[in-house]
DNA sequence: TATGAATGAGGGTTCATTCAT
DNA sequence: CATGAATGAACCCTCATTCAT
């Protein structure tokens, strides 16, 4: 790799993390681009070199960011002896409530104007090569179960909406319980829609 | 009341229903100060007489909106011959889809930037002297049902957040089934859901 | 009037004088709405209260300096004792040479993207309560002289034309000639022209 | 002619033509650098190490493209069976106008800030090999006639500028008449004056 | 020679908010 | 109470030009 594409790839990496800092510690409406680049340290045009705009920016660092949550939890999971379907997509649900619960801004910017589609999208389309497609490693926790599902990405969809959109209330605003109060809940919710997707 | 006084209220109505007019269609983030006076055909600074700014105006019509489409659930819910707790529930969930699925521009707007908190209070503090309680509705239905329920509130959160989240993807995106699709698998997760707070 | 209504009176003259100033010294594709609004001495946005873009500014002031040009020269006219059409029409076109001859700028801003549409909508579509209809002028002109034209507005066009290009080439570059050696030119060809339209 | 050589001026010539391309169909303004080199398939910088800007690019093609209109308006006039001075002009001026009227692109490029300066330099200094001098041309054309005429140049410069500036009215904007309509009335007025030139 | 990433001043435009009338 | 002209900061985005490679 030439010089100048290590230079390139570093701006763009400077942009990413700017933007991410940005946008988690005081949202993206309030974030310009002047912001970013200023934080970035690389001269306003230099944005539109990468980027179309920062909504733009936005989707791709959902995108990645998403992924990323997604493949800690389920490398946490491999360390763990939990062998049941029903066990594991807890696990992971309740590592995701964790780590978003640690990282509130990471919750606020992901969670918001959040569509099924472009979550989807994020965890079946790695963006770079370090990004793993989570929808493989769901199919694959699938087919190790042993079980068959009607609909498998309605039941995730179902699961993720009800966790996501619970979750993030409590999070942020302990209302109407906290986290820890809601998680069994969640538990039990979680096994009943599951069950109801399974062929006998 | 006076003149004067009705003049007010007249402004005030004209502000409130050009904005959710406004907010419906184009969204929120796109109506000017200057559209909502233009359509209510008063002066600009009229408008900072009666709300401090838009995100006053569009919390106080959610709250109204909210109220207003669940207590029609309810309403029409009176009209069937339906007693037990989980059918009633279950009709009053459709019939806010189907009312959300027939006017997006709700249902993008309600949504939007929606917490349970500012949820909550709007179906619960009634803003005009027409709005009504629908947390005073809710526990008459639960008593009438003659059931018991641990954290009832709870229930109901778990509820409307799933049934709002996986709801707007379908009527929004039609992502990842339509509406009429979800729907059964809506009404399966409900009964689960009330089955686990029921007190035996 | 109210004080308002002067007030806004005034601030749209500043905005057109301040144009006018930048536009004839240092032309419209160097002058930037920021030189506008500084040399008006009102805010950027007050701009926009009163035109459209600096286009729009620019249009109307070629229509009121054109009208006020021609006008000026009809004026000087009627304090001549000149009888003939073909003499009144050459008095009007020297005037009107000798005057952008002295002020080069406003034939540069003037000439420059000017269409004979705009230019006939300048002459007869007065903008403020000053200026005059020169179309209606131009007819009387006509009728006075007890002659008799096949296509009048033609024959103005192409008079206008001739001299315009001409002229400019001259008073801009003293290229090919000066303006002092075109104007017996100008003259023949002028006097040629309006012979080629009289009906016998 | 080297291989370097040759590469260089292809080089040139792309960009040269895709300058022409981008100027008659979208206009000098609206056509940026990144336009050019894009569709000339070279690199920005690239366009430095020719051109000094795109007013530098612009003046060359005026000058080659008025040479190239001029000089096939005199060779299609070879093949015709005119022999009078007078009907000679007239041919190329008719063909010029029908040539321009079928390449609006062309005649808003040409016709835009153009000076009578630019342009007898453009007919006089043949810009590449390929180019004639429409000046040798046209005294050629004044020596074949016998006549004798005071000023030719002015005689020249004079139907130009009026054919030019009348031309462009009735091609763009049919305004205040069509093409076809102007045409009579330009040749009675380019014969006048052609008369007011010659020497008895 | 040729490249194209980087620059950053400058463009036009919007809009929430104020305040004299 | 009501008005709406005026403000001016803030926005996004473009683009001619440079220069290290």
């Amino acid at each position: 790799m030439g010089k100048a594409d290590e230079n390139k790839k570093l701006k763009m990496e400077n942009l990413l993390n700017a933007s991410f800092e940005l946008f988690t510690s005081q949202g993206i409406n309030k974030t310009s681009i002047q912001d970013i680049v200023n934080k970035a340290e690389v001269a306003k045009g230099t944005f539109y070199l990468y980027f179309k705009d920062k909504y733009d920016i936005r989707n791709r660092l959902i995108a990645h960011k998403s992924s990323q949550l997604f493949m800690q939890a389920y490398n946490a999971l491999q360390e763990q002896d939990i062998h049941d379907f029903e066990g594991r997509l807890i696990f992971i649900m309740d590592y995701v409530l964790d780590e978003l619960d640690a990282n509130k801004g990471l919750l606020a910017f992901i969670y918001k104007d959040l569509s099924w589609a472009v979550f989807k999208k994020a965890l079946t389309t790695p963006m770079s090569s370090e990004d793993v497609d989570f929808g493989k490693v769901y199919r694959n926790m699938i087919e190790e179960s042993g079980l068959k599902f009607r609909d498998p990405e309605v039941m995730l969809f179902m699961i993720i909406e009800l966790v996501g959109s619970t979750g993030y209330s409590s999070i942020m605003y302990n209302d109407p319980i906290t986290l820890e109060d809601l998680k069994p809940h969640l538990e039990l919710a979680a096994r009943s829609i599951i069950n109801q997707f399974v062929v006998e």
